[in-house]
This record gives structure tokens, C-alpha cells and sequence, in this order.
DNA sequence: CTAGCGCGATTGACGTGTCAACCATGCTAG
DNA sequence: CTAGCATGGTTGACACGTCAATCGCGCTAG
């Protein structure tokens, strides 16, 4: 696609004013959907985004429990980002973090009622919200188009090795 | 698109399965974009977006200066954020603050030589950052579609007025 | 036995973002 | 004149994220 012109050396591979006006044009349409979700999240559940995939990690984990390090793993966080989540999440009572018997340097980390039902709750008006603000706003082409960008964007950014 | 069923009263409204997938998809990846670019950055030019965005206001505002509130509708952020984050570009020395002769109860905020400097040196490995992780990343087609998804997203984010 | 290593997890410092309260100034109505 | 209001801006409290340092515990090499 850009090896073409031999003089791709330096300085030419900048966007162009077309190509800069979509990425912001996407960059601030991203961000906003994502706290308008975030908003409506907060005020018809009082879950942050953050709860909501925690929450729903542990709801669909086995007895509602799960160590701390795979729970970070399966969410795709660091590990020390899920530890202030969860002391954030256990002062409200919506987790419980236990010593794990069987690995003694591990934790547990409990889902309690009280978060089991504030999930529940939550899913779906927040589901609904998806739907309205992401689904019902493409046309299929777009929602299909949309699913292609995102892995087409995955693809570039994985790779890191190379220089 | 969606109004040829008569039932689509109510708990209809969720998103399937495959228009959850990428949803999650889509979220996830912008996620990670953003984040990418934000580090690189952050390594090259030791600013975050928030600075960059502001610095480049002002490098494009008649005198490299500009009142507070008009700043904050520029680059469409609320006052008090603005206001946190001037004063931590401030104690950086990269904008000052001033009253404004004017306008005594308005602030000016300048950019600062080092804060020109900083974002002059930022310039191009950013837009290269973006050209390489986003432009590069997309057929052309791609792109396109890409702003076109972002102005169907805002044209269903803007009016909110209607439950 | 013990020194050191690796690993799971936590902590602290700090930048960032939102919300609500506040402060200061000018304008307008009585 | 003054009481109140609107407006521009700041502040404080708190949630969230990242980075680097630390802690605790088991394992293994000497």
C-alpha cells in the first residue's frame, strides 16, 4: 500500500488533513459513546464500567469465585490496577477477597450476594443501552464493518516486536 | 431497519450475541489504541493526550493564548477539567495563566516557549504514531467506513433529549 | 540451614477525570 | 444602594490507571 514511491524515507509518512479529520473524528466519537455508557452504567446501576466486567467475570466463573491473577488475566488488566479495583469493590461490599487454601501465596476472590444482585440488575438496562447507542446506531454493513476495523486495528497493534 | 417486527416493545431491544462479540471487540481494541498512542507519547515527548491537545490549541490560537472557557470549548472539555489539568501544565512550565486586562474575571493562559518547544518536538512522531497504528491499519475502504461509523455514533449520541 | 530467586499480590505516589461546592465579579431589579 | 443572579474559574473529594517498590512465601542451590 505505501511502498510505491521510492522517496519513502522521512517526513512523508504523515496523514494526511483527510486521513487526521477521521482519526479524530474517532477518537472523540469512541470516547464519548464510552462514557455516555459509562454514565448511564453509573446512574441506573452505581457500577462503574470496571465493576460491570469484574462483576460479570466472577458471575459467570465457577462457584462465583476465581484467583485473582486469572481474573486479571481473563479481564485483560495489569494486576495491580485489579488490586485497587478490588479493595474499591470489597469497601462496597460487591466482592470478598479471601486466602486461597490450596495456593497459599494466592487470593480468592469471592463474589457476594450483594454484587451478585447488583450485576444482575444491572445487565439489562446496560445490555439495552449497547444496543441502542453502538447496535441500533449502524447499519448492519456498519456494525459488520465496524467488528472488521476493530480486528484489523488488533492485528497492527499486537505485533510490538519489531522496531 | 429495525421496525419491520410489530413486537418491538420491550426485552427485544438486546443486542445478540454476534453484536455483542463486536461490541466488546470494538471497545476493547479503541481501548488499547488509545492507550498505545498515549505511551508512545508519553516515552517520546513526555506529554500525555491531554496536554497535546491543549498545546495544540494554543500553538494554533492568535498570539499562542487564550482564554480559559474559550480553550475549554476548543477542545470541548468541562471547565473544571481544564482547570485541573492547566495547573499541572503549569507547574511544568509548559502554559502560564494571567489575568485578563480585559476581562477581570476571565484567565488567560499563554504557552510558554517550553511549551512550544515540547510540542513542536512532539508533532511529528505523533502523527506518525497515528498514521502507523490507525491510517496504516486500514484499507482505504476501511477508513472511510471508519468515518463513517463515527458520524452515525454521534449523530445517535448528540440528540439525548427524547427518554 | 540459609541465601537468593520467582511469583502472586499489595501498596504508595502521582497523573487524570468527574461532580459538587465555592469564590469573585459584574449586571440587573427592587 | 443592595440583594440576587449569572458567569468564569478554582478547589476538594474521590474514583480510576500506571509505574515502581515492596511484601510474603515457596523453592532451590550452595
Amino acid at each position: 500500500m505505501t511502498r510505491a514511491t521510492p522517496e519513502r524515507r522521512r517526513g512523508r509518512q504523515l496523514p494526511t488533513t483527510e486521513e487526521l479529520r477521521v482519526w479524530r473524528d474517532f477518537l472523540e466519537t469512541t470516547e464519548s459513546l464510552r462514557s455516555e455508557l459509562a454514565s448511564r452504567l453509573q446512574v441506573e446501576s452505581s457500577l462503574s464500567p470496571g465493576d460491570y466486567a469484574v462483576l460479570l467475570a466472577l458471575s459467570e466463573a465457577q462457584d462465583r469465585q476465581m484467583r485473582s491473577s486469572q481474573l486479571a488475566t481473563h479481564i485483560g488488566w495489569e494486576r495491580s490496577r485489579l488490586s485497587h479495583h478490588l479493595g474499591r469493590m470489597e469497601r462496597r461490599g460487591l466482592i470478598r477477597r479471601q486466602e486461597c487454601r490450596t495456593f497459599p501465596r494466592g487470593a480468592e476472590v469471592h463474589l457476594t450476594p450483594t454484587g451478585a444482585e447488583a450485576f444482575r440488575a444491572s445487565t439489562v438496562p446496560h445490555l439495552r443501552a449497547i444496543r441502542e447507542l453502538f447496535v441500533d446506531a449502524l447499519t448492519p454493513e456498519q456494525l459488520h464493518a465496524a467488528g472488521e476495523i476493530a480486528a484489523a486495528l488488533r492485528a497492527h497493534l499486537g505485533p510490538q516486536r519489531e522496531e
